[in-house]
DNA sequence: TCTGGGGTCCTAGGACCC
DNA sequence: TCTGGGGTCCTAGGACCC
């Protein structure tokens, strides 16, 4: 396959919705536009988007929302809590939209896609990135930027300069040296794709501050200080694509469900209670994905910030046989809770996580296809609904429960709720 | 008072086998 | 003085992403 593509430039574009959570609650509601708006993690915990304007207020990522209520208060900030139900629904079209332009499109999140333009033959490129632009804004109001060069890391840092420089108008092409060089040399490490923190600080130690000198690193002290995917990061640097497109990705390989809780709670039963929502939660997941699990952990923990007796543990097991058996699956994660709780802690958290997870059709017992594949499949199917169905009813008691989650500031699901749709109002 | 959730990949090291 | 070599599989933990 490589010998196929080897001499070929390759011509990667990263779509990039600028602030998106933020730009999702602006389609619908105009008072949330050019002004400070921030949309809060689940719980309203901290600030996971922000508009430009909360960015020039120094708002920072993942700030713990009590910092800040205070300009809540005064008006001066506009404050949302996380409606994922729009979020998802707004994502998908921004895609159908991208795959217009091709069909080698990879979702690389919910706010940004990658694009192969290697066959495509364009042009022009810088008109045709402007028409992405154009387009999704004309059709679902979201602004984007757009990066383009030959790999995806340097795809990815073109729209990193592209949102930083405002005079470039959301695009940025990497195309001749000397432009890819002066790019490279104002990235700072920190803000390449791929390193982090750890790897920030070990670079720094190195000398190396930017791209430009990383693209310049030695191979093999790359590969011997960040595995195999620090060599490939630095190649990608100097325009040799490394990472493919997946725009048919795997399926997943653990499904979890964890949750911090409204308020805590120290009780076993408490505990055990939470446990099961998420243990049905991570099932009917698995459902969903039409998929078995193979193990099952599960975890808690008191508040991470409560720095003098920090207890946090899980546990694992492997299932018997691959299952998505409600109540095997529910059963199991509420006697690894027991093994795992002691009293005490005021825990905070606790989450469920199904792993190994294999096909529905390589169930064991289930190799003989036919007539009685289908019996036993659709028995099966019977068993599923009515135990969701009697556990919902167990669960749905504790609506008010005292762990569950905070959305208090929730905009309406416009656009996946017919109750919850936009009215016009006719002057 | 109040601090998110859900993923992936890679490697080292242990268990086990011949 | 002397203590094999080379596989595979599994998992915990560390790095990263949005």
């Amino acid at each position: 396959m490589s010998s196929t593509t080897s001499n070929h430039k390759r011509i990667f574009a990263l779509v990039d919705v600028n602030n998106f959570y933020v730009s999702c609650e602006r389609i619908f509601d105009l008072k949330l536009r050019d002004r400070p708006v921030v949309v809060l993690s689940n719980n309203d915990g901290c600030c996971i988007a922000r508009s430009n304007e909360a960015k020039e207020m120094n708002i920072t990522m993942g700030q713990p929302f009590f910092q800040i209520r205070r300009l809540e208060d005064e008006g001066i900030l506009k404050v949302r809590s996380s409606n994922y139900a729009l979020y998802a629904d707004i994502s998908s079209r921004f895609r159908e939209i991208l795959l217009g332009f091709t069909p080698d499109v990879e979702v690389y999140s919910i706010d940004e896609c990658f694009l192969d333009f290697s066959k495509m033959n364009f042009k022009n490129l810088d008109s045709a990135a402007a028409e992405i632009r154009n387009t999704v804004w004309r059709w679902i109001h979201l602004p984007v930027c757009v990066g383009i060069a030959s790999t995806k890391t340097l795809a990815k840092l073109a729209n990193h300069t592209a949102k930083k420089n405002p005079e470039l108008n959301g695009i940025c092409i990497l195309q001749d040296e000397s432009a890819i060089r002066s790019c490279l040399e104002k990235t700072e490490v920190e803000n390449i794709w791929g390193i982090g923190p750890a790897y920030t600080k070990l670079l720094k130690q190195n000398g190396i501050f930017n791209a430009l000198s990383l693209s310049e690193m030695d191979d093999l002290q790359a590969r011997k200080q960040m595995t195999i995917q620090g060599l490939r990061l630095v190649h990608e640097l100097r325009g040799i694509s490394c990472i493919e497109m997946e725009t048919h990705p795997d399926p997943k390989k653990n499904i979890a469900v964890s949750r911090s809780f409204g308020a805590p709670a120290a009780e076993l039963k408490d505990l055990r209670e939470a446990v099961a929502v998420y243990a049905k939660r991570a099932c009917e997941k698995l459902w969903h994905e039409k998929r078995l699990a193979s193990t099952i952990s599960v975890m808690i923990r008191d508040n991470p910030f409560n720095t003098e007796r920090f207890y946090s543990n899980y546990q694992l097991a492997a299932f018997q046989n691959p299952t998505d058996n409600m109540n095997e699956i529910m059963k199991t994660a509420i006697s690894l809770l027991s093994q795992i709780y002691k009293k005490g802690p005021n825990y905070k958290k606790a989450g469920v996580i199904l792993g190994g997870l294999i096909p529905v059709s390589e169930r064991p017992g289930m190799l003989f296809s036919g007539k009685k594949g289908r019996t036993a499949d659709a028995l099966n199917l019977l068993i599923q609904r009515q135990t969701a169905k009697k556990l919902s009813f167990a669960s749905t008691g504790t609506s008010s429960a005292f762990w569950h989650t905070k959305f208090s500031k929730l905009s309406p699901r416009c656009t996946t709720r017919w109750e919850e749709i936009p009215r016009v109002r006719s002057q």
